[in-house]
DNA sequence: AGCACGCCGACT
DNA sequence: GTCGGCGTGCTC
């Protein structure tokens, strides 16, 4: 029998929310946990001058530090220790992308926990109202919206969550003037185990699969309980989510829990609906609107087992699951999935470490999968199950080139492409004009010396807005007033060069009065639900014209639309970075998606000043999958992913010449280093990065390359280790990138 | 990253 | 005379 009193261990090794990479040893508390000393246990701990929040790692009889130097940890925060599986990702996370594991911690946990509150003994209130007195309340007539809230709580008898009842459209300060005015009562529940759903785990019946789609569940499900990775490559409007949907009802009538990650632009109340009225348990879906309270319920619902259902973005990866059953990625070549600053991660990737962790079943979806992933299936890594049928009755869209050279364009648009959006209209549709360019134009220039609009801080043009009319660079928040004059020669013929949404948009309804255009990029949604509320009246499906970004490309139906116009392919396929062409080719297939979803067949329209570009005839003519496969042959060929791994240190500085020469020392060291420890890592560099000076301050970059994993990984810890140590270090800011996603 | 200490310019 | 600029050093 074990000793119920084990004397407590003389050192505690913890992780602290700092950037450097070791754990920090203390002493115990006077006051030990009711469950003893244990590794995964918060604590508050004096650091420096200031009381952190950090988590227990080890516990041990011996320190490095000398021991009588060592601090005493302020408070245990929890009697028990925070997750095991969430502990083990946390882990694995700081280990694979060499960051700080406190600061992994830190990030992974909701912001609450993050502040030491308490994870136990959470309460909910509820708000029930009062039996009705003998004549009503005389000051509610004065407060209509306090009476609507009033009678809307006496028809739930026993009363209502405060969730529930904000989600109606009142506050928490009118609930609280009803309990003032004695109408309403306040009560705290503390969050329970729900009873488990077993009668009716759906609300709706499933839709019937066709072939495709059943095969394809039916391999998913072969195997429940064991990692189990599936491609599910399916083309637009083929039915990927019904699979989803079913696999995750396998998932949860086993009493185990699904994990669905979805693109940041893709968790909108449509898809989310979809999945809260297929079932009867509790869906909860992480997005940017929660408050933290709401964040920390869902966290601690999802980490209890409580909730069966979880759909998030990136970070809900880092959601702990108390029964984990699947992991899904859709979408799963989304760049949204990686995080670019900081903590460096790629969630569909921590997704695959994941499942296989827990050894469950992993879906990554998508119509356009990337090449890693279209790499790994066909090495066998990956199950590849294709959905070649779409549920309308019509083939995708064709991309249609069309050459922009020797003619006139006006809102970037030339009169082949105006003379399609005119018939298109005429006959009842809407048009969608896709153009990847906020503002009204990409610059301003002077016609009589060439002066160009360059923003001060950055190697960069700055942008044309006319709504408010001001000169903005994209790349730091620098704003100006459009000049009368060039500031170079005097002279006033200043002309905008090129198009971007806004004069697209200009342009269209000069061209058709009579219809309403709808211009869809970051600036024009900037308010919360203009988004939906524009999406929503084009879904209506009255004729009109849409103007947007990527932003409106990505996962929204859009049945109406018949003919899509890409304004320029060009910007994104002769772009330097190594994936500017597969992602180009996702977006472009992406956009075709949207046109001839209904009853009618589709049209894009692909203006480009290179027709005969061999890579987009070959997505012209035979589609992403050919297209792919070419470029992995090509990829192979310049010994870049997914062939050979990589790791980007990225340095930054106010002086070009401090970084560059950091850069110098860290190559010359990983040189010598790697010919004795890891002779398959080269080392490239440095260099300065593609747009060097952004805010007033240098870039910088080391590339480092390897065959194997373990090498380059071995790299990267040396590499790491000896900028922590190097005091030239201290004056500039590197960050070390995993597997980056853009060399920019 | 924070947060202090420390040593030199323009203000109450 | 001080408020405050950011260089440099440390965090069990």
């Amino acid at each position: 029998m074990p000793d119920p009193f084990p004397p407590p261990p003389r050192v505690l090794r913890v992780a602290v929310p700092t950037p450097l990479r070791r754990l920090f040893d203390y002493r115990p508390g006077r006051e030990a946990p009711p469950g003893g000393w244990r590794a995964g246990l918060r604590v508050r701990v004096p650091f420096g001058r200031r009381q952190v929040v950090g988590v227990v790692m080890e516990c041990g009889e011996r320190s490095d530090f000398p021991l009588e130097q060592l601090k005493a940890v302020e408070a245990w925060l929890d009697a028990e220790p925070l997750p095991e599986d969430w502990l083990w990702l946390c882990r694995f996370t700081a280990r694979y992308y060499q960051h700080s594991l406190g600061d992994t911690l830190h990030q992974a946990m909701p912001v609450l926990l993050r502040q030491g509150r308490p994870l136990a003994g959470r309460m909910r209130e509820r708000w029930q109202a009062l039996p009705p007195p003998g004549e009503d309340d005389a000051r509610l007539r004065r407060a209509p919206r306090q009476a609507e809230l009033l009678a809307m709580l006496r028809q739930h008898p026993h009363g209502l969550p405060t969730q529930a009842i904000v989600a109606q459209g009142f506050s928490r300060e009118q609930l609280l003037a009803l309990v003032a005015k004695g109408q309403v009562a306040r009560h705290e529940t503390p969050l329970t185990a729900a009873e488990p759903a077993t009668a009716g785990l759906l609300a709706e019946p499933a839709l019937p699969l066709n072939r495709e789609q059943a095969q394809a569940l039916a391999a998913i499900h072969e195997r429940l309980d064991a990692f189990h990775p599936c491609l599910l490559h399916g083309v637009t409007g083929s039915g990927k989510t019904e699979v989803y949907l079913q696999l995750i009802e396998a998932v949860v009538a086993r009493g185990r829990q699904a994990l669905l990650l979805v693109p940041e632009i893709g968790l909108t109340p449509q898809t989310l609906a979809r999945f809260r009225s297929r079932f009867r348990v509790p869906v909860v879906a992480l997005h940017s609107g929660l408050t933290d309270n709401e964040r920390l319920d869902a966290w601690e619902a999802v980490a209890s087992g409580r909730a069966p259902i979880v759909i998030g973005t990136r970070s809900a990866i880092f959601t702990p699951l108390a029964r984990p059953g699947a992991i899904i990625v859709d979408e799963e070549h989304d760049g949204s999935f990686k995080q670019q600053e900081g903590l460096r991660y790629h969630a569909r990737d921590l997704a695959v470490a994941r499942a296989k962790h827990h050894a469950i079943p992993l879906v990554l979806g998508s119509a356009t999968p990337s090449l890693e992933s279209l790499y790994h299936a066909e090495r066998g890594n990956y199950r590849h199950l294709r959905l070649t049928q779409r549920a309308s009755r019509h083939a995708p869209a064709r991309l249609e080139l069309i050459d922009l050279r020797g003619r006139p364009r006006q809102g970037g648009l030339i009169p082949p492409a105006i003379e399609a959006i005119r018939e298109t209209l005429a006959a009842g549709h809407q048009v969608l004009v896709f153009i990847n360019r906020r503002g009204f134009a990409p610059t301003l220039a002077c016609h009589a010396c060439g002066w160009l609009a360059d923003c001060d801080h950055c190697d960069a043009r700055m942008t044309l807005h006319r709504q408010p009319a001001v000169l903005a660079c994209h790349h730091c928040d620098k704003h100006r007033p459009v000049p009368d004059a060039c500031p170079e020669c005097g002279s006033a013929d200043l002309r905008p060069l090129g198009s971007g949404t806004e004069r697209t948009e200009e342009t269209l309804a000069a061209l058709f009065p009579k219809l309403p255009v709808h211009r869809i990029d970051r600036d024009s949604t900037r308010r919360r639900d203009a988004f939906e509320q524009v999406l929503g009246e084009i879904r209506r499906g009255a004729p009109c014209l849409l103007v947007g970004t990527q932003m409106l490309a990505k996962g929204h139906h859009l049945p109406h639309v018949t003919l899509v116009v890409v304004v320029n392919a060009d910007a994104g396929l002769y772009a330097s970075d190594f994936r500017a062409l597969e992602h180009s080719a996702q977006l472009l297939v992406q956009v075709a998606g949207r046109a001839g979803r209904a009853s009618h067949p589709g049209r894009v329209l692909v203006q480009t000043l290179h027709t005969d570009d061999p890579h987009l005839r070959l997505l012209a003519g035979r589609g992403y999958d050919a297209l792919a496969e070419q470029l992995l042959a090509e990829r192979r060929a310049a010994a870049l992913p997914p062939f050979r791994f990589l790791a980007l240190l990225r340095l930054e500085s106010p002086r070009e010449e401090t970084a560059t020469a950091l850069g110098r020392e860290a190559a010359a060291m990983l040189r010598q280093w790697n010919a004795g420890h890891a002779p398959d890592v080269s080392c490239l560099g440095p260099v300065p990065a593609p747009m060097e000076r952004r805010q007033n301050r240098y870039h910088v970059q080391l590339m480092l390359s390897a065959g194997r994993r373990s090498q380059l990984h071995a790299a990267c810890a040396r590499l790491t280790a000896w900028l922590e140590a190097c005091p030239e270090a201290r004056r500039v800011r590197w960050s070390l990138d995993v597997d980056p996603q853009t060399l920019s």
